[in-house]
DNA sequence: CACTAACAGTTAGTTATACTAACTAATTAA
DNA sequence: TTAATTAGTTAGTATAACTAACTGTTAGTG
């Protein structure tokens, strides 16, 4: 076949073996990100503050039942978080007058630009790393995360 | 090329775009994990509990330095993390007497088998998810992993 | 319409991770 | 032998996460 010439001589794994190499690989990777973004000089984040700025990003207006199920936290914890993010200056709390129940979470200028230059910096320097792969492996790495990221999609929502 | 062939039509990515693919897919895996680990009934265990466990199943007799050093973290967490892994039973911490600076820490019986029932549902988990994917696509998962912990493997240790 | 359900958000209290700083004890180097 | 380095612990702080208990707000039902 074709992807044997391709990859040279490889034996087809099975979804097991490919589980252990994801569980052996995932942890590298997370510790270069967490380190990254805690050491920008300005703005250092944490990676569930990041995570919660970068869904503003795409989801502006967002209620905190919203934010929260993105990270897959409860109420109460998104709810700390976004109060530091506010505090620190990076996201506007405000009641909607639609629904009074909800807040209308949303990233201020501050917040828009940290985020945007800590996603960069960040990509900028995974980039780097990966700039000593070939265009082959390359085209490996992406097309792997594509499949991962089909595969995890809502995978954690599912159980009640 | 034969990569062109093998995959459809597939534009080749820079490292760039790979670095936004990692970072997008990476939460939602570590998420399914960590959801994973905390949710086992008997000997549910914290991602970074796991990794203690892990690597001293890897490397038995290691000193907490070592664990320290492996895990990314300071003395002082490593000297936390483990001591509630002793208090629960899982690690048994002597000292050494070669070298009475350092401690010897080793999995207990109880450590040992918790950590390889963790180990084996955790993998089976997500290998249950990536049964989803063709053999083809298992391949590039699979020879994505080998690339991304290649560049990963040391990556965040080198700055001082 | 009133009363109850359900929902959204916050607060309090607890546990775990992680840090720095300050300390003790042990080993190595000057 | 004194000084410096190394290993580990402890104290104090911040963040993240949980459950449980609470206040409002909206929707449903008799």
């Amino acid at each position: 076949m074709d992807l044997q010439n391709s990859a040279s001589v490889y034996q087809l794994p099975t979804p097991d073996q490919c589980a252990a190499a994801l569980m052996d690989t995932i942890h590298p990777i997370m510790q270069f990100m967490r380190t990254e973004m805690r050491s920008q000089r300005e703005a250092s984040l944490s990676v569930p503050q990041f995570r919660v700025l970068a869904f503003l990003r795409r989801h502006p207006e967002s209620s905190l039942s919203e934010v929260a199920e993105h990270l897959g936290v409860t109420r109460a914890t998104a709810s700390t978080m976004v109060d530091r993010l506010v505090q620190r200056g990076l996201v506007d709390r405000s009641a909607d007058p639609e629904e009074r129940r909800h807040v209308r979470l949303q990233l201020t200028q501050t917040g828009s630009e940290d985020l945007e230059r800590m996603r960069q910096a960040t990509r900028q320097k995974i980039a780097k790393l990966l700039s000593d792969l070939s265009p082959e492996e390359l085209g490996f790495v992406s097309q792997g995360l594509t499949c991962l990221s089909q595969v995890f999609q809502d995978a954690t929502v599912s159980e009640p």
